[in-house]
DNA sequence: TGTACATCAGTGAACGCGCGTTCACTGATGTAC
DNA sequence: TGTACATCAGTGAACGCGCGTTCACTGATGTAC
């Protein structure tokens, strides 16, 4: 193995700024530090992602399709993908914290909205299907519908599941439900959206 | 006017703290800038907040009382209180930003946990009387209710309202919504809650 | 199969910058008597 | 009502630090012929 070249350094520092996420927010990346704890000089990074933003874009970009793997994987409504949306932002933090913060990375990368349009092509189809099954809601009009009672729902269900997800990591809801398990808790939770 | 002691100088860097935090977020907060601002020497504000983290916490107790009064002031079903949570994360969103990031502030501090006693209680004290006078949830236990239906009530429509909060201010609803008032769109949304 | 050369990944010294913190200080305010 | 003094708010020079960026470079890889 030769030590000049790394092998691997973008997926090495990829790791890094998702642990150090984790642990300290996106606040506290440092290119310099990422290098470091790569093992190599503090200016190889800037090969990979150009910038901050270009990485943390780069992490939003795999978070998308993290996300889109996740609520793909198994079956559809949309109760069951609120627990889904609820376990990826729960096991990837990381991804999670950076994926809306439009502030911090660059909305208009191309490979950022085309993994964005990925996801929710995946998603959108999904849905479609799943209301063709007969799981639409009471009124909603299954063929087209902008705007309309299920998109509605769809939204309501995003948001139930990114408040839930949002407030449970930042330990506003542990100290009445400390110690359980947060997909059961939320499931129980969204007994209040339509199935 | 002396033009040694500014008058109010707490207050004056607590409102260049939100307008950065508005404009670009709590990760751009530096000290020093903010003395700029308030046209100060650059220790000044040290005086008042000790470090950053203190300031935020300021920041951050100011925002709790701003968000009990908001909810506070007017009629108490769930779907309601929702509506008001958006309004002030919306009118706020300095403060909203900020709340609910313990990695930026001190959970702990004695003023912070006060204010958010202030809040949640005038909030429990709140949904108590209104489940007194029939608006519970069916099947709610409206004596003493831990873990019950009323409580994953509230959970849920905190949340609705948080996520929608969030992904409205991230501009990730927007493209389908766009233009149209988040309140009122959050008020249709608010519908899958119990009354 | 071997050589030449372009391309790409990584180096390391140097720079200038804004930051937080310390320190001895000074100006204004308020309270005791 | 006036004076003395403690307290508090703000100053400004100095420091050391980690950062991002630039620059000329070098080592490895892959492709053309």
């Amino acid at each position: 193995v030769s030590s000049y070249h790394h092998g691997d350094l973008r997926r090495a520092v990829l790791d890094a700024a998702l642990d150090v996420i984790a642990t300290d927010g996106p606040a506290a990346l440092s290119l310099r530090d990422l290098a470091r704890r790569a093992g190599v000089s503090h200016t190889a990074p800037a090969h990979h992602f150009g910038d901050k933003a270009g990485l943390l874009t780069a992490v939003a970009v795999e978070g998308s399709d993290l996300l889109g793997e996740t609520l793909a994987d198994g079956p559809l409504e949309l109760r069951e993908l609120g627990v889904r949306y609820v376990r990826f932002a729960l096991a990837h933090p990381a991804h999670f914290a950076v994926m809306y913060r439009p502030d911090l990375l660059r909305p208009d990368d191309p490979a950022l909205v085309a993994a964005r349009a990925r996801t929710s092509a995946l998603l959108r189809g999904a849905l479609t299907t799943d209301r063709r099954d007969g799981n639409a809601p009471p009124g909603a009009d299954t063929t087209s519908d902008p705007h309309g009672d299920a998109d509605l729902a769809a939204t309501a269900a995003w948001s139930l599941a990114h408040g839930f997800a949002t407030l449970w990591r930042a330990g506003a809801l542990t100290p009445a439900l400390a110690g359980r398990d947060p997909e059961e808790v939320f499931r129980s939770l969204a007994g209040v959206l339509p199935a």
